[in-house]
RNA sequence: CGGGGUGUGGCGCAGCUUGGUAGCGCACCUGCUUUGGGAGCAGGGGGCCGCAGGUUCAAAUCCUGUCACCCCGACCA
């Protein structure tokens, strides 16, 4: 890790010229650029649109790319995985025998060959990896093993959108671990999660990691590296106690039982014109005035209707807290594999009154058949207002345990801010961020599919367990853009920093560009990348401008103060300027750069 | 896939209502001046007006279709 995040680690020093470098800087923003990231990369040169979903990358945006690659690289390779490289056009056979093929549907983009034989371009490379192991490992001796490449992945998003954050070519970087047992997948999990703590410190991008669930996946671990944005696309929650989880996996705090004794009985009540929570609390609040009945008070009885893999239609009944909406994304995260279609059949199953229903008539060892799940929140000794199973009227103190019962209970409600953590840290608060990296405890299903074995040391086959690991690489450039731009344009860190010094020279003097000219050498010399600006005949604010607009971490000036032998040295990130003697000025540039 | 918006030189926009053969700013080129905060003057180059049909003597402008882009939603192992 020697000369990490400095000029000393990058592959190569050079000196770039504004003169002749392949770029045009922007003084408008795109129309079609939303996000900072996006604006200021292409105001900056760095990318071009090329393809709805597909950028190019022009030198400077390029650069930062590799930096970012190199690191990844360098983490990888540190934590002992192994780089190869697959290609991105890939056969159908393999995903054919995992069923990807036609569960991707239409997110992967799909073509054929002359002779009409089927490729995808792939949108991941889980059954590649897997075939390779196949192909060239059969003993329990070669593992454990972790592979990775860095490769150019597609997806055939519906909408791209957000400039580099969401695209349908893009750069990721994933890892597969093979073992041969679950204490070894857990070593293999652990280090490529600590690997990736170390890159995302060393791009300089805040992160939380936070559970994800595994869903239909076959339920061992799974987390996420989000890195809070306002324009994130997921939701998490976190509390001041260190609690921190993708909001489809909060799991709702279980309130105590409360005994059943001495609970007044259920009654049945008129309550006309009142098929939604607010009518219902309306008409509640005018038969009891005194009772303080509020939305919380109810209990909502919603129909869904989930469409099983086998192409079967179930209708379900959620119940939960009047007060709480269904999160769908909760919801669907909780039934998967199954899919959640509105239901709309109220004619097929007469049990079910439409703004009425109530859990009486629910229930799988119920007349109706229909299954009843209800929030955790439903606890023995609860009492309730609900649908009383006919129009107009509703059944109040109905009491969970005592005049009803269900079939399990379902994460399906929202979550809303100061709900509280499940692990007692305090409340939650609702926060947005992006997926930069994903660790995934897979397990054996694509060993398994596709029949991947070990010889164990009794002799016998074993199927081999595995990990999924990624990274986005090129989302991160656009992420560390994000997070570190300021009004005047682009800030990077020095670890991915197209350059290490941004050189301007201003004025005419032939003196400003020779003693200019040298401190560049100079620094090149010692090993940094510096981006001179030699342009002759613009002006200084052209220069300044491009120069807060490019965003290396250091600007050095030469100009005016060359006739009293000092130059200026200038922070991007801080805006801290201070003069320099000319004498020693290589020094003193090398000194702020490697800090 | 649903809702909304927009397509006119590299970028940002006007022109469209009321059809007459394309304009402004930035950028680019030449010359002169200017040189510490996106310089000035003068002279230039560059656009099948997203695409395809249609109406018309005539279409950037009107009609139909289609494609693309942006935003919201759905979707996102």
């Amino acid at each position: 890790m020697a000369g990490a995040g400095t000029g000393a680690g990058r592959m190569q020093h050079v000196l770039l010229t504004m003169s002749t470098l392949f770029v045009r800087t922007l003084r408008d923003d795109p129309a079609d650029a939303e996000v900072p990231s996006h604006r200021l990369l292409a105001r900056g040169g760095y990318i071009r649109r090329a393809a709805p979903g597909g950028f190019t990358w022009l030198p400077l945006g390029w650069r930062v790319l590799r930096n970012v690659e190199r690191i990844v690289r360098e983490e990888m390779d540190a934590m002992g995985a192994q780089e190869v490289h697959f290609p991105a056009l890939l056969p159908r056979e393999p995903y054919e025998a995992t069923g990807r093929w036609t569960e991707y549907g239409d997110n992967v983009f799909r073509l054929q060959d002359r002779k009409g034989a089927d490729f995808l371009l792939g949108p991941t490379h889980e059954e590649m990896f897997t075939l390779l192991v196949k192909d060239l490992y059969g003993s329990y001796k070669d593992l454990p093993v972790s592979l990775y490449q860095i490769q150019t992945k597609y997806r055939d998003e519906a909408r791209p959108r957000a400039g580099l954050f969401r695209t349908r070519e893009f750069v990721m970087k994933d890892s597969y671990s093979f073992d041969v047992d679950d204490a070894g997948l857990d070593r293999s999990y652990a280090a490529h999660r600590e690997a990736y703590t170390r890159v995302f410190d060393r791009l300089g991008l805040e992160y939380v990691i936070v559970s994800a669930t595994s869903g239909a996946m076959g339920g061992s671990r799974s987390e996420e590296f989000l890195t809070p944005t306002a324009i994130g696309e997921d939701t998490f929650v976190r509390s001041a106690g260190g609690y921190a989880a993708n909001v489809e996996a909060v799991t709702t705090v279980v309130p105590a039982s409360i005994p059943l004794e001495g609970l007044p009985a259920a009654h049945v009540e008129d309550t006309p014109d009142t098929p939604t929570i607010d009518t219902l609390v309306a008409v509640a609040a005018e038969l009891f005035p005194d009772a303080g009945y509020t939305a919380a008070h109810t209990l909502k009885n919603v129909v869904v209707q989930l469409r099983h893999p086998d192409g079967t239609a179930e209708p379900v009944v959620i119940g939960l807290p009047g007060d709480r909406e269904v999160d769908t994304k909760r919801l669907e995260a909780q039934v998967a594999p199954a899919e959640v279609e509105p239901f709309t059949d109220f004619a097929a199953h007469p049990a079910l009154i439409k703004g009425y229903i109530g859990p009486q008539v629910l229930g799988e060892e119920s007349a109706s058949g229909i299954r009843y799940l209800v929030d955790p929140r439903v606890v023995p000794g609860t009492r309730w207002i609900t649908g009383a199973n006919e129009p107009g009227k509703h059944v109040f103190d109905l009491t969970a345990g005592r005049d009803f019962t269900w079939d399990g209970t379902i994460e399906a409600a929202e979550v809303r801010a100061g709900d509280p953590a499940p692990d007692g840290s305090g409340p939650l608060e609702l926060a947005r961020g992006v997926e930069m990296g994903h660790v995934f405890a897979l397990g054996r299903k694509y060993a398994e599919a596709l029949d991947l074995k070990v010889l164990d040391e009794n002799g016998k086959l074993v199927t081999v367990t595995m990990g999924s690991y990624g990274i986005g690489v090129s989302r991160a450039v656009a992420a560390i853009a994000e997070s570190t731009h300021d009004e005047l344009g682009l800030v990077w860190p020095r670890a991915v920093a197209p350059a290490d010094v941004h050189l301007v020279a201003t004025g005419k003097d032939a003196a400003v560009f020779e003693a200019a000219r040298s401190l560049a050498d100079e620094l090149v010399a010692a090993g940094l990348t510096v981006l001179y600006d030699d342009r002759p005949k613009v002006s200084p604010g052209v220069k300044f401008k491009d120069a807060e607009l490019l965003g290396m971490p250091t600007i050095v000036t030469v100009g005016r103060g060359l006739a009293e032998g000092v130059l200026e040295l200038r922070d991007r990130a801080t805006g801290e300027r201070r003069d320099i003697p000319v004498e020693g000025a290589a020094a003193a540039v090398l000194a702020e750069v490697r800090g």
